[in-house]
DNA sequence: ATAAGATTGTGATGGTCATCACGTCGGACT
DNA sequence: AGTCCGACGTGATGACCATCACAATCTTAT
């Protein structure tokens, strides 16, 4: 099995064990995925990947970053927590929420292999604005600060890219915002983020899969597991969509619109 | 009276008279206002301006874009139409909203002097996100959108500023994502506000302007007009704030975190 | 000064949804 | 097989707020 260099000292060290709910499932977990530890002969890169860049300068952010990897249900980090460096993540998932002193959360997106964790705070060099959470297993490609912020500006393609996943990160935010403010009712919040699942290039047309639980939707909507639970199943009742196990169908787009 | 240069060809042209209903009253109101129609000599520039660059990049930054003026109530563009071109803000402010079709609107925030209008669009070669219109009698310097790229392909501190303003703008969606999601009361969603407007670096304590009419908040928060009002007059009952024409003053900081 | 329009104030009412409470289901581990 | 635990389903109830309707101010134009 493939393991992590170590992290850089005290670093990363924090990452692991902090919710101590996975360390002892690790050995094997990670025995069949397909991953490098070397960005430059590594498979999985694609094309609007951050790490998608030139021989040149992908040899020196693949020196200058650390390879590691972290087990499902580990914290990456906090939100408020001081930022302690930035990761390109090179497989796996990870739920990035914010909360509320009185338990509410906010899930704001989840990350996917190519994006970039903690470049807004690294960037403002203020505290973590989200907490980030493996839901995978989870490979990052880890980063200190400031090299990575001197390697943005030795190369413009870096700084391009990270232009690029601040904005998608920027219209990602601002769905949310939209999908909770224009929409009154859940069952419009609902309608919206499924429209969004499909119009997103997942499947072709009408179905996507949809791996959250009803609590987990909730959070994205801002509402409570009850009521995910009750529009979810009038919408299936009334035969507006399917849902096969994470396979969710939209038999009546024209009806989902009418929500909005 | 200074006029613009006209814009370049079919570019801008439409901007003017979109919504006519200022055109007449252009005469004059930029008389006594302090500006310049060139960027070397600029006296507004400010250390976190999109525009405060190295002599070099700003000698070519000037001649590159195009100096404008606009009326107040003038709209620059449309949420959904190509994107025609970036504008850096010189002076004036400049509403941002979103609208779904039937009518209710999210303002997502008010542009200031500094920041850049249109650069997510014009990133992503997409449709513009929101709707732009100048609620001061506003100057921008305008680039065509290939220019502006190139600009920043050329100058890495161009582009690690466009990455900051990207970042402001992802910042101040997520919040606003915040505030809809993690305060379910409106009276929760109004402190959320206030306390961003003061931990904002506008006046040192407790008190801040809020030039916004009831309607412009209610767009803010996700609500109606009429809650807006109840909710300040229940909290001036309280004694909780004091309004006094623009200026808020937060009488009692803590009761309004305990409404979050 | 007066009219016209925008903004703010306020009551009444009905619907939607949060909350609480409990029941069901299905997979994981022993 | 049985236990445990997380996820899902569902009813009852009351609070909160959107909506409608209209009155009171405050602004701006002519």
């Amino acid at each position: 099995m493939l393991l992590a260099r170590r992290a850089s000292p005290a670093n990363f060290a924090i990452i692991y064990g902090m919710l101590g709910s996975a360390e002892d499932t690790m050995a094997g977990q990670f025995s069949n995925s397909m991953h490098s530890e070397n960005c430059l002969t590594c498979k999985n890169r694609h094309a609007d990947w951050f790490c998608n860049l030139s021989p040149q300068a992908l040899s020196e952010y693949d020196a200058l970053g650390m390879h590691m990897v972290v087990p499902s249900g580990s914290t990456l980090f906090f939100e408020g927590q001081a930022p302690r460096g930035i990761s390109v993540l090179c497989a796996g998932h990870v739920k990035l929420t914010t909360s509320s002193k009185d338990g509410k959360t906010l899930l704001v997106r989840i990350a996917k292999p190519g994006d970039v964790l903690g470049l807004s705070a690294a960037l403002l060099d203020t505290p973590y604005e989200i907490t980030a959470q493996a839901i995978d297993p989870v490979q990052i490609k880890s980063f200190q600060r400031q090299d990575f912020l001197r390697f943005l500006e030795r190369h413009i393609e870096g700084s391009m890219h990270a232009a690029k996943m601040l904005n998608d990160e920027y219209r990602n935010a601002l769905n949310d915002a939209i999908r909770l403010a224009l929409s009154a009712s859940i069952s419009g919040r609902v309608a919206r983020l499924f429209l969004e699942m499909t119009a997103g290039h997942d499947h072709p047309n009408s179905h996507f899969t949809l791996s959250l639980t009803h609590e987990n939707l909730a959070s994205m909507l801002g509402t409570t597991r009850e009521s995910v639970t009750r529009v979810l199943n009038e919408m299936k009742r009334k035969k507006i969509i399917t849902i096969k196990g994470t396979l969710v169908t939209i038999l009546r787009k024209d009806t989902l619109e009418l929500l909005l």
